[in-house]
RNA sequence: GCACCCGUAGCUCAACUGGAUAGAGCGUUGGCCUCCGAAGCCAAAGGUUUCGGGUUCAAAUCCCGACGGGUGUACCA
């Protein structure tokens, strides 16, 4: 409708010899302005200097009539036109709720384009940390929407389980060892100090006894097997979660392969990287960065930027056409350099979208949770499963901007009442489910969508809380396909919270078990549509969508 | 110091990416269950969108400058 509208406007404006623009609408947020509206005369207005009320109204003379949905046009304010549509062109749309069902919000928009999400992507020196429960979060939200919105989505976590990080993980470990044993071992300066790498020792010593204790060459067990209690830990957090990655692909295969060397060597080559200092330098300060950055270290090490820099080429050289990154905001430093790199070796870095989200607090009520580093006692992502649930923890990560910090009140959070939106949208849910058994035992049959649009008079509907219903029942793949296109699952929520909204007020009006049994079907179809628009959202979010609760 | 993000109701945040009268939740005050789920609905109060300039028909949104908060600024990742 919105795109026959505007290739009608835009005829109509070549009409009246006027120059071509860009036509936008948006829907009006005062109800009195309209279903539609559109700035296209004020546009005009201003390259053609001309009074834009004017230049409305020969638009709107010639375009009265010309749709049958449109009930009404006018002109309004400064110079907006603003359309009214029929409440049968809202019925007319709402019956792809039925017809699409559990697919209805897909669209194809994307294409099928060779998509990389790239997220989470923790070390595996410890269990994931509350903190990166946004992270989790967001990515999930991200992968689905662009799934549903027809992308060809590989979701993906980068890792590296060489270089110092796991070193020092490996010697933590090795001190908790020691120490076990009953000596007074150092523990390293720089270590991990969490407790669970007490409890991956206390494992080592039941199954090793003290036989590791000597040999040094025995350190790449405590390596191995810290690593690998790291890494379930991870993947349990995650499954818990429903949180799945198709790829989890290791740094390490980058130098098996060769790919690290083949970027020095190029680089060498295009004269973009030098020697100084006993260390390899990248020219980064050709592609705007602030200044040159090390690649490999005077130790023969490369850092962490040139592994980086190769990874990002294999996504390019692995097909995909946008890859997505998505970092939180203390790794920004990162990004620059890889751009970069990824610019000197010849791609373009237009379809790399880089997500960063802002950091988290964690707030009990009035009381603000501490997070130290140096702190033993890790407030860990499955402590805050524990504490507030899984769909607590979707909903509450993703409802806010992800470029503004996030305050996350665990109170809140894990409280069973009103106060809590999650139940908002969940309490609907299951209202719905609630009436629409009744109706069954009310001897209808039970709601299957097919059926439902069978039996359904849609003539019936028309009081003003049914059709707001249906107005903003129906803009769900409109929104889905915004909030992905923008990496913004945020808005999402917020939408499906107005559609509750919506749908509450309409139950709130209305009887939908009454003796009239037609005037019954049509307002059970109504919340059928609803129930699956709601379903729907969830199932984006991650949110459990129950029958009952 | 420099770079990036942010500053909106008492608190936590929206605002369709430049549109018309800036909206929700929590908190406060009041109303609504003999009837499909009151985990709900309705209403009231609460604002110079941090401040100062600019751009234009139109600015919370874009530009410049202050102030305040966060994150970075490594031969760590």
């Amino acid at each position: 409708m919105k795109d026959l509208l505007k290739q009608k406007i835009s005829t109509v404006i070549s009409e009246l010899q006027l120059p071509e623009i860009e036509i936008n609408f948006e829907k009006p947020k005062v109800e009195a302005h309209g279903d539609l509206t559109t700035n296209a005369a004020m546009l005009l207005a201003k390259v053609a200097k001309k009074n834009p009320r004017e230049t409305a109204k020969a638009i709107v003379e010639k375009l009265s009539g010309a749709f049958p949905e449109i009930s009404s046009i006018e002109i309004a304010g400064p110079g907006f036109i603003n359309f009214k549509f029929s409440p049968s062109y809202f019925i007319e749309q709402s019956k792809e709720i039925l017809r699409q069902g559990e697919h209805f919000g897909k669209s194809a928009a994307g294409a099928g384009k060779k998509t990389n999400v790239e997220w989470v992507s923790a070390n595996p020196t410890g269990p994931l940390h509350s903190g990166h429960g946004r992270q989790v979060i967001l990515g999930a939200a991200i992968s689905k929407l662009l799934e549903w919105t027809g992308f060809d989505v590989t979701r993906e976590y980068y890792f590296n389980n060489a270089g110092n990080q796991m070193r020092m993980l490996a010697e933590s470990i090795y001190a908790r060892y020691r120490q076990e044993l009953g000596e007074d071992y150092p523990f390293p300066e720089e270590g991990y100090k969490g407790d669970y790498i007490v409890d991956i020792a206390k494992e080592i010593v039941k199954e090793k006894g003290d036989t590791l204790k000597q040999s040094d060459d025995e350190k790449l067990y405590f390596k191995k097997a810290g690593e690998e209690w790291c890494f379930t830990k991870i993947k349990e957090t995650l499954e818990r979660l429903g949180v799945r990655h198709d790829v989890f692909y290791n740094e390490d295969s980058l130098y098996a392969t060769g790919k690290i060397q083949e970027v020095i060597e190029e680089f060498r080559k295009a004269d973009l990287a030098y020697d100084a200092e006993g260390a390899v330098w990248f020219r980064a300060t050709k592609f705007g960065a602030e200044k040159d950055r090390v690649i490999v270290k005077s130790s023969g090490e490369p850092t962490y930027r040139l592994p980086d820099i190769a990874y990002h080429r294999e996504k390019f050289r692995r097909g995909f056409e946008l890859i997505v990154d998505i970092f939180g905001a203390d790794h920004i430093a990162t990004i620059p350099d890889v751009l970069a790199g990824v610019e000197a070796l010849g791609y373009k870095t237009d379809s790399v979208k880089v997500i960063i989200h802002q950091m988290v607090s964690f707030v009990n009520g009035d009381e603000l949770i501490k997070m130290s580093k140096r702190n033993a006692k890790v407030f860990t992502l499955d402590d805050l499963i524990d504490l507030v649930g899984v769909d607590a923890v979707h909903y509450f990560f993703v409802m806010r901007s992800a470029n503004t910090h996030l305050e996350f009140d665990i109170a809140l959070a894990k409280e069973q009442s009103d106060k809590n939106p999650v139940y908002y949208l969940q309490y609907a849910h299951a209202r719905i489910a609630s009436i629409l058994r009744h109706a069954v035992s009310e001897g209808f049959t039970p709601p299957d969508a097919g059926e439902y649009l069978r039996r359904t008079d849609f003539s019936l509907i028309k009081e003003k809380e049914e059709i707001d219903l249906l107005k903003i029942l129906i803009e769900l793949p409109e929104i889905i396909q915004s909030c992905a296109l923008s990496f913004e699952p945020h808005r999402l929520t917020t939408y499906l919270k107005e559609a509750a909204e919506s749908f509450h007020r309409f139950y709130h009006e209305h009887r939908v078990i009454n003796d009239d049994k037609n005037l019954m079907q049509a307002r059970l179809t109504l919340c059928l549509m609803a129930k699956i628009v709601i379903a729907n959202g969830c199932k984006i979010l991650g949110v459990s969508y129950p029958e009952k609760m």
